[in-house]
DNA sequence: TAGATTGTTAATCGATTAACAATC
DNA sequence: TAGATTGTTAATCGATTAACAATC
């Protein structure tokens, strides 16, 4: 299907796409086109058309788009058609909080197991999966084909963990560690640095104000 | 200080230098180049003289950036400054994390209350902060002078939610409802979306796999 | 067929990188 | 002073938007 490389910015919009579309979809709409799904988004109706079109042609000529269709060819363009298997590392809050999202939301994401430092925790269960000691973790990886690794611990030592996993076939790492991995290519490596995004709100605050005042003057 | 509106852009890459300028901090590095911070960060040089210059020169030719300045002036430019009052809406598991997290790592962002609309949590504590009914919102806004209201409710109930708060003093919501809201210009909005990111990570295995099949052929 | 709307090329806009003069 | 490195202008690159021919 994509042959040229496709632009993280194009990626980044996809989930949204896929949002709306599911959305649409549930409300029996049936069809949609670039313009009225422009209006809908707040994008251009050649933004949408233009993405779209990196990935072939799914749309109709006078027509517009089906929307089921549509929607089920960008899930597949997300990988969302095959099943992951995931482990947590740092059973903490967080952590808990996005094992316990998961099993009740469902999209072919499956949690199997937890890792944590606390010997406490090792040999409970936290939504439902058990916890391990970190020292299984490459066992367990292996025995239960894990593809994902959500590490929700602190930094210092996130980074030592990413060298353990590097060494192993996992191939990816959902990183909510307020640092940078360094970890081989065959590794994707997704942030979500909630302090960033937090800064990224002060920021805009600050910026509002500033501009309101000078207004003002 | 800044005239020209700075690109959003521009703003996303300022918490991590402010990351990296922290470290470099505590490490006792006095003084850093463009150059090093550049092969640091994985970043080009010129990036990052651009992206200071936008907010007016930190730096000294012949020198370079002293760490602890760039990093307090940083500081300032991303409005940690200013002490900020929030809110949670949605006393759940990921709201009681991000809670419980701020508490414990406190940049100026003070947790003063949760709402929920279960009546068996209304009247308890979740990591040390009161949980009230959701109908005593506004007041709690006013009394507390609440600026950021953080929502972790599900998408439905959010966009109710950010009706009721568009009437309100506050200046910004970090939304983490899977869905996008509609609010006046003087509210900023940062949205996490976790279940995007989840899917661009999705996205990106595939995408890798596809690569190496194709290597192969 | 006529009208609508896509797919796609071309034009524009903005962001990144390169280069270098200014200056510590 | 000479060397280093910024601040800033100019060149390049990529992403977004506009336009329109193809076609359902």
């Amino acid at each position: 299907m994509e042959t040229k490389e496709i632009s993280q910015a194009v990626v980044s919009r996809l989930p949204r796409y896929y949002r709306y579309l599911g959305d649409l979809k549930d409300e029996g709409v049936e069809r949609i086109s670039s313009q009225e799904l422009s209006k809908l988004m707040h994008v251009t109706a050649s933004q949408i058309r233009q993405d779209f079109n990196h990935f072939g042609g799914f749309g109709q000529q006078g027509y517009g788009y089906n929307t089921e269709y549509l929607y089920r060819e960008i899930g597949k363009i997300l990988g969302l058609d095959h099943a992951h298997n995931m482990i947590l590392i740092g059973a903490g809050n967080l952590g808990s909080a996005l094992v316990g999202y998961m099993n009740y939301r469902n999209r072919g994401f499956f949690f199997k197991a937890a890792f944590d430092v606390n010997p406490a925790k090792v040999g409970t269960d936290i939504a439902g999966i058990p916890v391990y000691a970190m020292d299984q973790m490459a066992d367990v990886i292996e025995r239960e084909k894990i593809d994902i690794v959500v590490l929700t611990i602190p930094k210092q030592e996130a980074v030592k963990v990413a060298q353990v996993l590097a060494a192993t076939p996992i191939r990816a790492i959902w990183n909510f560690a307020h640092c940078d991995l360094a970890v081989p290519d065959s590794i994707q490596v997704e942030n979500v640095h909630l302090s960033d995004s937090l800064m990224r709100l002060s920021y805009n605050i600050r910026q509002h104000e500033e501009g309101r005042r000078k207004k003002k003057q």
